[in-house]
DNA sequence: TTATTTTCAGAATTTTTTGTCTGATTTTAA
DNA sequence: TTAAAATCAGACAAAAAATTCTGAAAATAA
């Protein structure tokens, strides 16, 4: 099997886009977040408290609490999520398992992945949240 | 964490190269292929025998028994390793992981992202192994 | 032919990832 | 103040991926 993100992170994104669709609610519960994106209640909880320990969102407790984003839509990028749960190591580790991969030892496909693998960081740092919005409910919509 | 290609799709496609960087030999050996590239045995064995399976290697039994490739360097892609270990669901699943992910009810990110995606199968796609055999000596040298 | 050396096949084990359960803690509404 | 409804924390369980083990089968050299 072939992976990008892990589970984990793909859910992470999934829900954080979700809470930057959802801005105009206060606040979203776990089970709301969880039906509506069709993720395990249980797991999805899991993902969003470390998102929270993170500082990308906030939660409130007690009997009208629930998950937001800690900052504005368009103050948080992609990479901050897949940073913050799958972390960089896809970025600069190397693509065909070889140790010491770096310009000075270079494995065969270092340049032309190289290119590639900055292509997407590039991508994932420039895009913001509030840029998906519309996306995103039309997605959900769909689902 | 983070994976591009799962373990076994890494070992394969660095045993092949290695194969194709050293044609010179009639078959090489199991153990020599994972002692050189500090695999553990056993486990490329099972890899080995899945890429002659496959098509792509052969092997020969007994005392002088090893491995070599069924092609030529020339004939064989990158993509055709990928292709028989990991298959080609990264190519066309969700990167975000939701379902239905296509033009009529694209993710957030479809088509940024499908951009990418493209690049990435097309270079897979369109290098062969012969290209690499410098490279594969070079980077096995400095293991 | 026989001993040796290799690949082969499948099961078993370990590790990692994914997902679940239990109960405590917090907050609010009645 | 009390009951209800939410998050929180940590252990637990299941599934998947990675790795190892065991012994058979094949081929060659002596």
């Amino acid at each position: 099997m072939t992976v990008i993100f892990s589970k984990k992170c793909e859910y992470g994104l999934q829900a954080v886009l979700y809470l930057a669709a959802n801005m105009f609610d206060d606040v979203v519960r776990v089970d709301v977040i969880a039906q509506e994106l069709n993720i395990p209640k249980e797991f999805i909880s899991k993902i969003l408290q470390s998102l929270r320990e993170h500082g990308i969102i906030d939660s409130k407790k007690g009997k009208t609490g629930g998950f937001a984003l800690a900052k504005s839509p368009s103050q948080i990028k992609l990479i901050d999520i897949v940073e913050a749960i799958d972390g960089l190591s896809i970025f600069n580790s190397c693509v065909l398992g070889f140790p010491n991969c770096n310009p000075d030892h270079p494995c065969p496909v270092h340049d032309k992945w190289g290119k590639l693998r900055t292509e997407a960081y590039k991508m994932l740092s420039e895009e913001t949240l509030d840029k998906f919005r519309d996306k995103t409910l039309d997605k959900i919509k769909n689902l």
